[in-house]
DNA sequence: GTCGCTGCAAAGGTTTTGCAAGTGG
DNA sequence: CCACTTGCAAAACCTTTGCAGCGAC
């Protein structure tokens, strides 16, 4: 994501309104690179500011995302966000649920599938991180 | 997924039971390479035995995710579920929500975490497919 | 007969929506 | 002032869980 100056550009554009509820979940996003849930932005923006309702930092987190500045994607049930919007893909642990950003050593090739456009992509890595490693269970395998 | 057989299999192994829902469910998940949600499976499953419940097919969708027969993924807040175990991507369309199977020109990279033990893995391309192709409205970027 | 499975109902958790009041431009 | 935003409450949704009865083996 870009600073806050262009979004609030951004949401001008748009007609929208710069508020300071807005203006303190854009910030958490920018201060917090670890993929966090609607809840957890919530918890942040609420340390400066107690009184915002999970239902505007939901608002605000699905305006971002239709502006093309913040990708949403789905952990187990919970939707993460990720103001990193440029291909890269995540490892999730299983076990802690932590999340990590990934650089490929080379850049991942898009699949050529005939009469269809692709506008973005989400690559999910699943294991177990250095804190967690326990062998998975015999047999077992992720629920993603 | 391998055949019915090998599930039953499967199953006496595990100490578990053969059940006549437990089949159906099979054989709905053999038929159907859609990427189907739990209700979808569902769906199918009742138009032979109409008084399977949701709760049953959960249960045995989550059963097989556990034996490794199943791969289990979420787009936009739902779980789909996905015979095919094999590493490999899906593409899924922002406008009908189709979801297909791509194969890769070359087999995909794992990255190299440090001190982290990939297990597996999933890798969505989002677009719109032909059927859809209105191009996507100005900068608007998918809600994944 | 035992132990696992089914399925209803209910709980649990996340995300969205309706609406009155508040506020930025 | 007008339109957009806020935030409460409630709804909507998907998924899991508790439990009594049923059925596979």
């Amino acid at each position: 994501m870009n600073s806050i100056d262009k979004l609030v550009q951004s949401i001008r554009e748009r007609g929208g309104k710069v508020t300071p509820q807005r203006l303190m979940i854009y910030q958490a996003l920018e201060r917090d690179q670890t993929h966090p849930t609607a809840e957890a932005i919530h918890a942040q923006v609420c340390e400066s500011m107690p009184m915002v309702s999970l239902t505007t930092v939901y608002k605000t987190l699905n305006e971002l995302v239709a502006l093309g500045e913040l990708r949403r994607f789905d952990v187990d049930g919970t939707s993460h966000f990720d103001t990193t919007t440029t291909p890269h893909a995540e490892v999730v642990c299983l076990s802690c649920g932590a999340i990590a950003d990934v650089v490929w050593s080379t850049p991942p090739q898009l699949p050529i599938v005939p009469d269809f456009q692709i506008v973005s992509q989400t690559q999910t890595f699943l294991g177990y991180c250095g804190s967690c490693r326990l062998p998975p269970p015999d047999g077992l395998l992720p629920a993603n």
